[in-house]
DNA sequence: TGACGTCCCATAAAATCCCATGATAACCCA
DNA sequence: TGGGTTATCATGGGATTTTATGGGACGTCA
């Protein structure tokens, strides 16, 4: 593969905009990202609202099936096992973009991240996040800020 | 012998100039040890702003995955997860150079840099940097001066 | 029937491919 | 050691492909 595409975590931002059919492009580079880690028989990837910020998580079917491993050590039946299922998979939105990768968010998520004509795509690795514009700069920000506290543990053998 | 192609880190500086389409080779040496660092599957290289000066850090895949090692130690959803992704992740722009060894900065790290019409790459051994020639200059004096006062600690062995 | 999502095609801009060139540096052989 | 021959490199640029975006037509499911 070529250019941005040979890459298997996601990187960077990227801003795109709805059209009058409320369509984004998903960036080439998290296409390729997604398709690389697709699940055969899954959507291609699943949205749902962070509960921590006003943004959309994004998942790839792999990563998504990982998260929700931990449900699985709960006794099925279980009131913990039904809070946890219910936080992860109640307002879970599993999506497949058409042929030209774009994609049309539904109105709760476009709402929760306060989508207006713009989007900001930005990479986490595993997954990436769904954020308008101005709020994704700040979120960016805040994070150096607060990363910069927290000291990496230090890297065994001098990191090289 | 093969000159300077047989090494495995990024030494010296190499100035190059942006052609009309804003393409800068990547020096051949430097080319090279990328080359050795790739990683399959993953772009040649992961460029970030410098969080502490204007230029811009040039990772291989390899070594970019060190420096997010620690994530791997977080649990997904803490905060500090959530902050270092974020810090580490959604400034990175992966990339590959075309056929001709040549790249395209995008816009925000141009600026970021400051460059103009020609580009510094400065060796840093793990990693290189790229810089306004200007730039660059003065920052190597500087790192002169202050080195002279600093005594490097006494090295256990173990090459990377 | 009508709203909405999907399929398909269209397009401008940007990125990449591929070929070309002058300059320099490496090489070879006498 | 000299001097010509090659290979490599930085750079240039036309042709092609990809990307983000726009929009018409069709299906589907209430």
């Amino acid at each position: 593969m070529k250019g941005l595409s040979a890459v298997s975590v996601f990187l960077g931002t990227h801003q795109n905009r709805f059209d009058a059919k409320g369509r984004v492009s998903i960036p080439a580079g998290f296409r390729s990202v997604l398709r690389a880690q697709a699940t055969e028989g899954e959507s291609l990837l699943i949205l749902r609202p962070s509960h921590t910020q006003p943004c959309i998580e994004a998942w790839p079917a792999t990563a998504f099936a990982r998260l929700a491993q931990p449900l699985d050590q709960l006794s099925m039946f279980s009131d913990e096992h039904d809070d946890l299922a219910a936080a992860l998979y109640a307002d879970a939105y599993p999506l497949d973009p058409d042929r030209e990768g774009r994609i049309i968010l539904p109105d709760f998520l476009r709402e929760h991240a306060g989508l207006s004509d713009s989007v900001t795509f930005m990479g986490l690795g595993r997954i990436f996040q769904i954020w308008e514009p101005a709020a994704a700069q700040q979120r960016v920000a805040e994070a150096r800020q607060r990363s910069r506290r927290v000291t990496l543990p230090a890297q065994k053998g001098g990191e090289g």
